[in-house]
DNA sequence: AATAAATAGTTGCAAGAGCAACTAAACGGA
DNA sequence: TCCGTTTAGTTGCTCTTGCAACTATTTATT
């Protein structure tokens, strides 16, 4: 018998496919597009991607908490925690105590850091314009609303 | 000065919002998904992520070797090789060596196996339907589509 | 046939990820 | 004000991941 032969075509079973299977694809597609534009920046900046995503935030929102980054990037919080002390140590970002607050600290980019920062953003921007130049505008708009309508509804189940 | 004021707004610098960027969104949608669906057999069945995949592709494709696995899985061989040892522990797939190859093995499930196999199938499918519950018939397809092409375009890159 | 190159699978090791326990500070009643 | 609860952040521990080195076997080259 050939070995390639699914074991399943006499049975009654439910078949299910891997390389049909959304979450599988969806993985492996994340999978390949995080690794590739990672490599983009790891060679010249020695960045993790965890890294890289808490200086893409502090990009954008600058002084804000270690809790709002880990809601921001989705990162658990004790990783964020471990990404800061490595990004201090490089001085590539600041921290604060919170007057208010002497629990919260108030985390931006150090000069260095927004160097660094200003040198990847037109990379991975570039990345992702070359990634998504497989679709039209068109499909790339409805991509763009079918990943948050279906992260929507993941959320919420 | 409001702490969540852009650190951009009077600069001339690309802006890269991480909540938008295609490969960041990608990312923590398949996470959600896949830890969400991991979680429908992971308390009955005790199986990770790896475990169940190796095992579907079983199901599918009886007496592959690992490193067929290991294409079809997109998992690293070190991950199918000591994922391996312990379904096998479980007695949930067997083994043997192959007689033209000596280096290659033939994997196959289990009779426990299968039967684990045929449990979790038909909850995996439902939940990927659920899932896709959130879009049209047409936009599923539409989905399934752009992965593909995003995917390829990836690959080539 | 002898040797080099390639392939299948295993294992070591170092980094990454994630849960849970912990400290310190702030908040919210009674 | 006092005490229980919540929140911000850190650290310990364990499991996962992934590269690279290694063994055993097979294939290719001369």
């Amino acid at each position: 018998m050939d070995k390639s032969v699914t074991a399943n075509e006499n049975k009654q079973q439910a078949l299910l496919t891997l390389e049909r299977y959304l979450p599988y694809r969806l993985s492996i597609l994340s999978n390949k597009v995080s690794t590739l534009v990672a490599k983009s920046y790891q060679d010249k900046f020695a960045l993790s991607i965890t890294e890289w995503r808490i200086m893409a935030v502090l990009g954008e929102y600058s002084g804000i908490s270690a809790d709002e980054i880990s809601a921001k990037t989705q990162i658990e919080k004790s990783l964020i925690s471990r990404a800061i002390s490595k990004l201090l140590k490089r001085k590539l970002i600041e921290r604060s105590l919170s007057v208010e607050d002497k629990r919260r600290s108030e985390i931006s980019l150090s000069e260095t850091g927004y160097a660094v920062y200003s040198e990847i953003v037109p990379v991975s921007l570039d990345y992702e314009q070359s990634l998504l130049a497989a679709l039209s505008e068109h499909e790339q708009v409805l991509l763009s609303d079918l990943i948050d309508r279906l992260y929507a509804h993941a959320e919420y189940m």
